[in-house]
DNA sequence: CGATGGTTTGAGATATATCAAACCTCGTGG
DNA sequence: CCACGAGGTTTGATATATCTCAAACCATCG
């Protein structure tokens, strides 16, 4: 019996293309992991060994310089896609933000596995050609943007990424709350700015009422349209 | 007779997947434009129409601000493939950088096409997963770069880019002559700087012995060995 | 209760932006 | 052929956003 079945992301991750019996063998090629916040999944630089895809938790994708600057440069959420297959190392590391689930494949056998069957291979491609345009939206808060554009633009990317996937009520509300999957640093990592900086533009907006902050970790968002502003 | 057949870009471009027949059937659905250096393809936020390949020339690919700030997010070449098919919007304007000439194709059109050949999408799939690896590296220089390393970076990669496809002779030679098809406004579009601050970076680098500027438009490097480490 | 790690706040330093002027380069027309 | 003008570029002086360094603060957990 095909764990599959019961699978939460079943009908979103790339897997969506297969039917049941191809799902099957997909199947055994591939196998669960469990990973706790903190773990890594794979190194910058190493050869890559694995893809996955993510069943429970977020991620962050990192690179860094060689003196420790660092730079997160992707975020990925339940039925996202990692890994680089078709290619020999991997680009980036990825690090468990929160505890997560992840159904892994060893690369090789996912390569010559996607090759046999286009339609997963074409879920793989939209998957990507959204990624790159997500990615390049980024790149212009990275180059252009000011610290506070780049704290509002990213609290707004979160209410999207993190309210409606689990939507359960009131999802209309002006008032949101959500619950960062991100440190203060690991933020600061995203932005391409230091923690003191955004610790100053969250204690502005919440000082100007634009947001409240209940706890480290967690952000109400009390006026929306003021948010959307100041994110430029 | 396909006009493929003498297509420079042939072997390089995605349609080395297909065979010739094939070639012909695509070739059906595409037409050869010219662009001057200036025009546009495409436009940010509009309908996603057309896609193509870039035969000859050095195309932008850009999104900007409300108020006028741009950021180039990419930059394409000979052989390379542009536009956004399976999606309805164009995240980021195409324009022409020098005279260049592509081979387009409507979007559905190509779409469909690209559908009907696995063998078309997986190369797109490979040319995709590559400009993201590409994209993300680039995050980390908007991020976390000084000016400096910076604009030494965007000139290793500019020989990297702008040298090999041509490859005449002497490409051991230690002194590398490139021909900048970027205005400074433009590079200080990619690098997240302003004109002067590229300006001032240039004058340095020449004043240091380690680049030498015979024109507006054209770079010698004169000591890679230190321009990789100003690049950090 | 005290230690620990993350966060906030403060004061000062600095890299980069901004504003302004001088300077080339190249094409045009006198 | 030279003078002129226009666009792009360099250089200079100053402003400022963000970083850096340092200390205080606050939760959490043993």
């Amino acid at each position: 019996m095909s764990s599959c079945d019961q699978c939460v992301v079943r009908n979103r991750a790339i897997c969506s293309a297969l039917d049941a019996g191809e799902l099957d063998a997909l199947n055994v090629i591939g196998r669960r992991r469990t990973l706790t916040a903190g773990e890594s999944l794979m190194w910058e630089g190493e050869e890559s060994l694995l893809v996955a895809n993510v069943i429970e938790g977020v991620l962050k994708l990192s690179t860094g310089t060689e003196d420790g600057r660092e730079q997160i440069v992707g975020v990925v959420y339940p039925s996202d896609f990692i890994g680089r297959p078709f290619g020999s190392t991997t680009n980036h590391s990825v690090t468990a933000l929160t505890d997560a689930r992840v159904c892994v494949f060893g690369r090789r056998d996912f390569d010559s596995f996607a090759r046999d069957h286009p339609g997963l291979e074409h879920k793989l491609l939209e998957r990507t050609l959204g990624e790159l345009d997500r990615t390049r939206r980024w790149m212009l808060l990275l180059g252009r943007k000011s610290a506070a554009e780049k704290v509002s633009s990213f609290l707004l990317e979160m209410t999207e990424r993190l309210i409606e996937p689990n939507c359960q009520v009131g999802v209309e509300e002006p008032n949101r709350r959500l619950t960062l999957p991100f440190s203060r640093q690991q933020i600061a990592d995203v932005l391409g700015l230091t923690i003191e900086t955004v610790s100053r533009q969250f204690t502005r907006l919440k000082a100007e009422g634009i947001i409240d902050l209940p706890s480290r970790r967690e952000v109400v968002i009390l006026d929306s349209e003021a948010l959307i502003a100041e994110a430029g």
